[in-house]
RNA sequence: AGGGGCAUAGCUCAGUUGGUAGAGCAGCGGUCUCCAAAACCGCGUGCCGAGGGUUCAAGUCCUUCUGCCCCUG
């Protein structure tokens, strides 16, 4: 299978997964046996200092490879998948060139997505005070009143969110409010351009979900050991860190801080947020045929996955 | 040992004068196109401790057993 088209194309392989799945090492492994190199997909390892609470790898952990969009940005930096995509495409083409293999790795599905099906993103002003003013009117008038606005302006969007999804409902009216077309549209538009890569995906997965949660919970508590509760109480000293504090990690440990739980409580409770932001992942990941799925609790996973890349090179 | 109490979902419990069970939390499934570690939606998962009895009908009444708790000695 390879026409004209493939032979320009750029191969990038993704390695996804939920956290504490080993992502982190699989890729560096795959990058030692396939020359390549990691851009990281996740949505908070973009930001400095914070290395303990995002997991993010330290350079021993990296084990020589380089990691790229990794611990880039101050914690107040604003940020957003528009940017991440600009970026990983510039970074994915240098890599390349040099000859390396890029190896996308991370567990945000939004940013992989993006990369992946090079969805285009068009350059908007920054309408802050549209959005507020939304944001304004559906606390007063309510959901229900905006989606209805909504259905007469775009009603392909508005039939699919709900009264409840207030973040949506103000994203599809501020669309139509300020570049004058639909969301609907935009989607459309966004996929015009033919992926610029030949795609490999990986989706970590486990067969025995008990597995996972034990890596998470075990992974918590080490975090603790490290100091997240010393990471946590310098980032809310930080002003315009609303992205990062939202992380789980952080936000559970606010209550703590307040005094009206202990710290095991908060352990808990970031455990407890973790194994439930990794069963969203898993949910992502699943209906995303183009990967294929490594059980991680399988016999010989490294081997797996290498022997997946390995076919999916010999095909060019 | 004697007296009393409790046994219902993974946990804490509710369940009217008898009509084959329901809340919270936990859990599970899903959505996702510029804050995504965010936000949003959906789902009750049960040998009502076990056996026997009364009744058209028992989580509910009677009885035996088992387990746990409290009081007295």
């Amino acid at each position: 299978m390879s026409n004209k088209t493939d032979h320009n194309r750029i191969p990038l392989v993704v390695i996804a997964g939920p956290t504490a799945s080993g992502k982190t090492s699989l890729a560096i492994e795959m990058c030692r046996r396939f020359d390549g190199e990691v851009i990281s997909a996740d949505s908070m390892q973009v930001y400095d200092t914070l290395c303990i609470g995002t997991a993010r790898p330290m350079k021993a952990e990296q084990g020589g490879i380089p990691h790229h969009l990794m611990g880039f940005l101050p914690p107040d930096a604003s940020y957003s998948v528009a940017k991440y995509a600009q970026q990983a495409h510039r970074v994915i083409a240098e890599v390349y060139s040099r000859g390396k293999l890029p190896i996308l790795c991370g567990g945000t599905g939004l940013y992989i997505q993006a990369v992946a099906e090079n969805l285009s993103y068009e350059q908007q002003p920054e309408h802050r005070d549209v959005r507020e003013r939304l944001r304004q009117r559906i606390k007063r008038e309510g959901g229900e009143e905006l989606l209805r606005e909504l259905s007469r302006l775009d009603p392909d969007t508005a039939a699919r969110l709900h009264p409840n999804d207030h973040g949506r409902i103000i994203r599809a009216l501020e669309i139509v409010e300020t570049t004058g077309r639909t969301i609907t549209e935009q989607n459309r538009a966004s996929r015009m351009m033919a992926s610029p890569y030949t795609l490999c995906g990986l989706r970590l997965e486990f067969h025995d979900r008990e597995r996972l949660y034990n890596r998470i919970n075990c992974r918590v508590t080490a975090m603790l050991e490290n100091g997240l509760v010393d990471e946590a109480r310098w980032l809310r000293s930080q002003p315009n860190t609303d992205t990062v504090r939202q992380a789980i990690g952080y936000k559970e440990l606010e209550p703590y801080f307040s005094g009206a739980v202990t710290l095991e409580e908060a352990a808990d409770a970031i455990r407890q947020g973790t194994r439930r932001y990794a069963k969203r992942q898993l949910s992502w990941f699943r209906h995303q045929e183009w990967m294929t799925p490594v059980y991680m609790d399988d016999a010989a996973p490294i081997e797996q996955a290498a022997t997946i890349i390995g076919m999916s090179r010999k095909e060019k």
